[in-house]
DNA sequence: AGCACGCCGACT
DNA sequence: GTCGGCGTGCTC
């Protein structure tokens, strides 16, 4: 770059962070100079190469630093009008970036609104410029219903106990309330505060977004916004402003929502917290959930550092409050981690148990939860894919006007396609996984990358005419139900109607709510679908769930697959008998070949303290999380050579080298993935694990320029892409 | 990541 | 003769 001519003796030295991965060799700040003061959080326009980039203001120096200053290109401006990000959540993004190992600017950007990056300074001067909202009305927030005894329990003891808080309560009993009834007291007692509420899905917006509206409509319009990647890139400028304005007071987000600015940050919600969805998968793989734990005690200490120096108060004019920013996790099955943190004293835990009838509409009282039936699949007509008592009680229900939910998780009509000659089986000629039968179109599809053909008419290796389907997805299930069920009529005599919910039904935009709709209305008797329909959704009028084939789980090798399991199937349940009339004889079905095995046994029990102490003692004698401390490195190539051969070379260099924190950490053999190869990718992986969190952060910062030197040698030129997934969910 | 520059194949 | 493929390299 050629040097500038620096036209004014008067500058300032700033490091600002751009969008620029870690690998790239400008992981940190860039140097610029300025010829007005910025502080840090400003967000700057900036020149770097021949693009102009939006920038985060890192911090100020007293002089150009390490770099020559005619090196230093100047800042062409600063974004007017927007307040800069303040310190908590400049700590939180280098926290993030450093715990995940990204660069700042990775994280930082990633966490603004991507049409901050575009706009001019006339458009962003007009958006800034759009009548604020109403101040609020007087009206007080209506009553309420009264709470239940645990319910007002679990708010005195949240507001006692600065600790992150595990809502332990079971589908039904309540938690939503709770939620709203702690949003409501921290918003009543600082006029600024404002609270964070996150759940897993897009999905789960609207409904919780029309609920809290709704409790808070006496604070004004706008005062409740949506933070999620389902917006148009202007409502999603428009709500992250409102946060980092102060002007909303309630963010409703998925996992993105965590890292939003919010500079009255008071209370955290983190909704179904043991949802996978919390970690993002691509990017910066960080847990949404676990960042606003970490999130809230940064908030937490920054108001009590307000609180005890007198220049904080115009910071901060609340008067009287906590200082503290509790964080509330809620969960019917809390993942292994949250429950442990409760078992060691480092969070409360708010048991509900009690199972509320609608609050709202029906004003019904306790529910019961469902008794559990575990169907033995040793013990049926081989071959069956429905027991013949859970047919027998799916047509009771459909002679008594009542609804059956049947969950199969795997999508399609039939996940392989096969010749019984001569054994061919429908691979994806791309990915090291079977094409899925679809016969609705009569496709072949693989779910991993998506190639698709027409089903061939006969076998492509022998042309046998004879190629069959085995096994069965949720299409096959829906097409064998309406056989097995067919002559079964409704209690007006009218022939029963079976519907399927999965991720091809659902494909076009609203399809799902339609299909929901339909069924909440009773135009449904039977509804098949995946787990997406297990999620959130209330229907009233189900009293039979049945789980088809839960046994994959029960022996798989991803260790979390039993947790997963367990949540699934709890959660299921809880979708049969919200209506307090049918809760008495609404019923869980599971048919396994595994009867014996004690995951099932607490489900019967509804007991998850002993499903979670039996996988604890399990997780705790292999050194797993929670108690061992992974991280994942993983490397894309042509070959399994290749991807392989970086790995072990890069864990071989830092053995070498003897990098910090090796002597606790242990890297494993790179190994092909589960899925080896993807769209004609080879993938590998290498595990690296460690007792201790802190010697493997420290390894991994490390290890990273070492991969990178490791990536440049030329037998390692051909790799693709390699990235470190830290806390991986599955390994 | 962008976005250059740079050096080899089929087209107005 | 040029348009354009993506390989390599740099950005304060």
């Amino acid at each position: 770059m050629k040097p500038e001519k620096i036209t004014t003796n008067i500058h300032f030295w700033l490091r600002i962070v751009v969008a620029a991965p870690a690998h790239s060799g400008i992981g940190g700040p860039l140097t610029y100079r300025s010829e007005l003061p910025l502080a840090p959080g400003q967000l700057v326009r900036v020149p770097l190469g021949r693009r102009e980039v939006l920038g985060v203001v890192w911090e100020t120096l007293p002089d150009s630093g390490d770099l020559p200053p005619e090196q230093a290109r100047a800042v062409l401006g600063a974004l007017e009008g927007l307040p800069p990000l303040n310190a908590t959540w400049r700590s939180l993004v280098a926290f993030t970036a450093g715990y995940y190992q990204r660069s700042l600017g990775e994280v930082a950007l990633a966490a603004l609104p991507p049409q901050l990056r575009e706009l001019t300074a006339v458009q962003l001067a007009r958006r800034l410029k759009r009548p604020q909202a109403d101040t609020s009305s007087a009206e007080t927030p209506h009553a309420g219903l009264a709470l239940s005894p645990e319910q007002s329990a679990a708010l005195d003891q949240l507001a006692a106990d600065p600790r992150p808080a595990l809502l332990f309560g079971s589908t039904g009993s309540g938690k939503t309330e709770v939620y709203l009834r702690a949003a409501a007291r921290v918003l009543a007692q600082d006029p600024e505060a404002q609270v964070l509420v996150m759940v897993p899905e897009i999905n789960l917006t609207p409904q919780l977004q029309a609920r809290f509206e709704a409790r808070f409509a006496h604070l004004g319009r706008e005062r409740v916004v949506a933070l999620h990647s389902g917006l148009t890139p202007a409502q999603r400028l428009k709500s992250w402003l409102a946060a980092h304005a102060g002007v909303a007071r309630l963010v409703l987000g998925t996992r993105m929502a965590v890292l939003a600015s919010m500079p009255n940050l008071r209370l955290i919600v983190v909704d179904e917290e043991h949802d996978p969805s919390y970690k993002q998968q691509e990017g910066a793989r960080y847990s949404a959930r676990d960042l606003a734990v970490y999130r809230g005690r940064l908030e937490g200490q920054r108001q009590a550092e307000a609180a005890g120096s007198p220049q904080a108060t115009e910071a901060s004019p609340a008067q009287g409050a906590t200082p503290a920013c509790n964080v509330i996790l809620g969960s019917a099955t809390p993942s292994l981690e949250s429950w442990q943190a409760t078992l060691a004293g480092r969070y409360q835990r708010l048991s509900m148990h009690e199972r509320i009838g609608a609050q709202t509409d029906d004003g019904s009282v306790q529910g019961e939860l469902p008794k559990v039936r575990m169907v033995d699949m040793n013990h049926q007509p081989k071959h069956c894919t429905l027991a013949p008592p859970l047919l027998a009680a799916m047509a009771q229900r459909i002679a008594r006007g009542e609804q059956s939910l049947i969950f199969l998780n795997r999508r399609g009509y039939a996940p392989v396609l096969a010749c019984h000659d001569c054994g061919w089986k429908s691979e994806c000629p791309h990915c090291s996984a079977y094409r899925v039968f679809h016969k609705i179109d009569r496709t072949l599809r693989c779910h991993h990358c998506g190639f698709t053909e027409r089903v061939p008419r006969a076998c492509p290796s022998c042309g046998n005419v004879d190629i069959a389907p085995v096994g069965r997805g949720t299409e096959r299930l829906e097409e064998h139900l309406a056989e097995l069920l067919q002559g079964i009529t409704r209690p007006d005599g009218s022939p029963l109607v079976i519907a399927r919910i999965d991720a091809d039904t659902t494909r076009l935009k609203g399809t799902l709510e339609s299909q929901l709709a339909s069924v909440h209305a009773g135009e449904v008797d039977v509804l098949v679908g995946t787990q997406m329909i297990a999620k959130g959704h209330d229907f009233r009028h189900i009293t039979l769930v049945a789980a088809v084939n839960p046994d994959g789980a029960l022996f798989s090798s991803d260790f979390r697959a039993p947790e997963r399991l367990f949540g699934l199937l709890m959660q299921a349940s809880g979708r049969a008998g919200r209506n307090a009339a049918q809760g008495a004889h609404s019923e869980m079905w599971v048919q396994t070949f595994h009867p014996e095995h004690p995951l099932f046994d607490a489900l019967q029990k509804h007991d998850y303290p002993a499903f979670a102490a039996q996988e604890l003692a399990e997780r705790e004698a292999a050194g797993m999380s929670p108690f061992g401390f992974s991280a994942l490195v993983r490397a894309e190539a042509r070959s399994q050579d290749i991807a392989q051969g970086f790995l072990n070379a890069a864990a071989a260099a830092a053995q070498a080298q003897a990098l910090p924190g090796h002597e606790l950490v242990t890297p494993y053999p790179a190994v092909p993935m589960t899925i080896q190869r993807v769209a004609n990718i080879e993938r590998a992986q290498m595990l690296v694990e460690s007792a201790s969190r802190v010697a493997l952060q420290r390894f991994l910062a490390a290890w990273q320029p070492v991969m990178d030197a490791t990536r440049q040698q030329a037998e390692f030129k051909p790799l693709i892409r390699w990235a470190i997934d830290v806390d991986p969910l599955a390994i």
